[in-house]
DNA sequence: ACCCAGGTGGCCC
DNA sequence: GGGCCACATGGG
């Protein structure tokens, strides 16, 4: 890495991983299983998440060939768990459809495209939008590139005082951070395990929170 | 009885 | 460009 200026985004990754340590996400065996995840996950929680891919492991589902032949109504019993469950069958089949039709199999050339094209291909598929295409790409084809989900959204405005929409952020954190893949990888898990351990829900002032303020606020960022 | 969860797409203006 | 809405189960 270039000898350069630490920038705030920076020291935010570094004090978490103090914190927390590293997160080796993504969660998941193979690269196919990181795009299914991706699209289970939206909306839902990751426990339900996990329900969902282990009925799909019980069935032998997480193969392209298998789960393309499955039927819809035996993927929605999987995807059951995780809300919008009628769905999330339908697009993982579609997703998956697609792949199978455009490498013959081979999920690696898939990904293996330059970024944007393989960005622009995977924004055209329904249900995968800015945040699981970016996901896809990061945990799943090595390329450097960052998600900013709800919660990054959320930490920016609230811990680091900038707010923004999901491009001007992109933007704004790759420039800041350096452009390794295991930094965008550990950052965005940082994120969400900071999210989740703090409670940082909606509302600023959320009824249910009983978490320490002092973990909003970490210091010099 | 709420609110939230590692979003997306469609419609409206 | 933004503001709603449907999609839906499971946990706090």
């Amino acid at each position: 890495m270039k000898n350069r200026e630490i920038s705030d985004p920076y020291r935010l990754y570094l004090q978490l991983l103090r914190m927390y340590g590293r997160q080796n996400w993504w969660p998941a065996k193979t690269k196919f299983e990181v795009i299914i995840g991706a699209i289970l996950t939206q909306q839902a929680s990751w426990r339900n998440v996990e329900l969902a891919i282990r009925n799909l492991r019980r069935r032998k589902l997480l193969t392209m060939q298998r789960l393309v032949n499955a039927s819809i109504r035996t993927l929605e019993t999987c995807t059951y768990p995780t809300g919008f469950y009628r769905q999330k069958a339908r697009r993982i089949k579609n997703v998956t459809r697609h792949i199978l039709s455009k490498t013959r199999g081979n999920l690696n050339r898939f990904l293996e495209k330059p970024l944007e094209k393989s960005r622009a291909e995977l924004l055209t598929l329904d249900g995968i939008g800015k945040e699981t295409a970016d996901s896809i790409l990061l945990y799943a084809g090595n390329q450097s590139i960052l998600p900013i989900d709800a919660y990054t959204l959320r930490v920016m405005a609230r811990v680091m005082d900038r707010e923004g929409d999901y491009d001007s952020l992109q933007v704004y954190l790759q420039e800041m951070l350096p452009r390794e893949l295991d930094i965008y990888r550990e950052f965005h898990a940082l994120i969400v395990k900071h999210a989740k351990k703090t409670c940082l829900n909606a509302k600023p002032n959320c009824a249910n929170c009983r978490v320490d303020p002092c973990l909003y606020n970490l210091e010099r960022y």
